[in-house]
DNA sequence: TTATATTTTATACACTTTTGAAAAATATGA
DNA sequence: TCATATTTTTCAAAAGTGTATAAAATATAA
């Protein structure tokens, strides 16, 4: 069983409160007792309690991280980003899933939260948001006093991206998108879409294909394509998962890339480069780590102003 | 502010015991009252506070999973067999890292950890070790009442590996290592040692290299042997990532990959698979989720006996 | 003695579960 | 039908936790 501070006081012939003052840094304290008190804590490793800490305190220092997605390595460098900014800053991380969140949540074990689970609903976060319990959001947008969005610009790089093809000369084009109910992904069609139009081509809708950010939902839609007979020049995806589907669907029929027909992606993952799909590059760690920022800044009470939007870029690779 | 029982009950017209009682699946509450109460509670979702009842139960259901090395994406795959495994045994996951470790790990608020962090020290974790606090290591082995270690069986695949690799004539082979302090790079490193020794294929130590399992040591130690033109027939690496970047100094340098050298890694991850990397597949998944249910056996007070172990097995690729 | 430094005693903190008893509802027997 | 026994339902009060802090007490120095 783990020591409590009375155990401390006792090892170290003072009473508690004595230790509870040594411990929290307070002046009232002798040097020879405070001297005394601190060998012991630390030959016996102990560390008050984090429960009675905060039945006392009422609050704590600990920021929860909603997140299940455990499918998707891509997530990795937002959670170092989270990590490494929290730790910085003196807090401490816990990665809560779905199941767990409810429960610590709730609690006033946790003094403030950021959110990137697409299963979670924005009505929830609503629901619990709150100055004792400020939220940030990833890839998603919510408006509330003690909630900051945080997401990802897709829209200006998605048109960048989709003018410069045309300015190679593409002028048939296919689109794979991840997840319908997901931001990014709406944007990154609108994108698409206006600036195909800004360019006079016209779209066939029939060149849409719905995936869900997976590799095979990529693969799957370019079979479709090739059976089809319908292959377009240039196929733009929603994320390289799809794409790296795409083309090893288009690769095991014997169609070029980029010769036949170009692909472009979306996150630059591990994969990206080592298949040299180009594709545009999302600053994921930046993403963990602002948004810790913006935590703190609505824990220190600053009202959640608008969204705050990450800035993304092409990277050019032989896919093209 | 979040509602206690007391404010379901107040809004139900009854008593927080009565309230109390109805959650927790006792018959003592009439079928009226119970269906109010529960209607409430949904209306609200209400969930009880997870220090209030922690306080007076003195256990909880939430597992810990202590965790630092967001870095590696080969580790993700691990979080999700324990994420699966806990779902379904019906007990929380929280995963802590580094710093939240020690404060969580102490409190009563956890039921029981899997670790998997090599900061941390074998010596600590004895010390938090106990019947209430049943520990699961992974990729080390400790040796206490209430710790039962997970490892992979690392020597067999490797010596089979190696030997096959002496089967195909191989003769001069270079071993790049991992963090030399693991577990798993000692026995990855004996296996090879013994299997050429069995083969009476001597081993110059100057071919056996130090990385740290990351790509940049790997392309070091090509590097290094290219310039000292001492590249050997074949390269074995204690992991994917070391390869893959020995791969990359060689192609550099206009060393063919398998032709002029062949290059083996180790773990199977994402990168091995779209590199042609011949490796060995290490059963990530499984570790994660049979490391919960031995987790769980140790909560239900069975007794940590010998090490659970892992078999891994070899996939031939391009590299060789 | 007075002022200052140090230490301790006693209490508050929040939320739930549980106990034992009371109240209400139902059953039993005359 | 009424009185009593039994069961069901409900409640008030207590218990459980480890820490921080204000106020009181003691020791030390001037």
């Amino acid at each position: 069983m783990a020591l409590g501070i009375k155990d401390i006081a006792l090892m170290a012939g003072v009473s508690p409160s004595t230790v509870s003052n040594v411990l929290n840094g307070r002046k009232n304290a002798g040097e020879k007792t405070r001297e005394r008190v601190l060998e012991i804590c630390a030959q016996n490793n102990y560390t008050p309690d984090i429960i009675g800490k905060n039945l006392k305190l009422g609050t704590s220092n600990t920021i929860a991280f909603n997140f299940s997605d455990f499918d998707r390595a891509f997530y990795l460098e937002v959670i170092k980003g989270i990590s490494d900014s929290l730790s910085e800053s003196g807090y401490d991380l816990i990665i809560c899933t779905n199941t767990s969140s409810v429960n610590f949540m709730r609690s006033n074990l946790v003094r403030g939260a950021i959110c990137l689970d697409s299963k979670m609903t924005d009505e929830y976060m609503l629901s619990i948001a709150s100055p004792k319990l400020p939220l940030v959001v990833l890839d998603r947008v919510i408006k509330h006093p003690n909630v900051k969005s945080v997401v990802l610009d897709n829209y200006p790089v998605m048109c960048q991206l989709v003018q410069q093809l045309c300015d190679k000369g593409f002028k048939k084009f296919g689109f794979i998108g991840g997840i319908a109910s997901t931001l990014d992904n709406s944007e990154r069609f609108s994108a698409f879409a206006d600036t195909l139009e800004k360019n006079s081509l016209s779209f066939d809708k029939r060149m849409y294909f719905n995936g869900d950010y997976r590799e095979k939902s990529g693969y799957q839609t370019a079979r479709i394509l090739i059976l089809g007979n319908s292959v377009p020049e240039v196929l733009v995806c929603a994320n390289d998962s799809m794409a790296i589907g795409a083309i090893k669907a288009f690769r095991e029929s014997g169609i070029e890339v980029p010769k036949d027909v170009a692909v472009t992606g979306f996150d630059d993952g591990e994969l990206a480069a080592a298949l040299e799909l180009t594709t545009v590059t999302v600053p994921r760690y930046e993403a963990g780590y602002l948004a810790v920022k913006e935590l703190l800044e609505l824990i220190q009470g600053a009202p959640a102003a608008q969204p705050v939007k990450l800035r993304a870029e092409i990277v050019w690779r032989g896919t093209v």
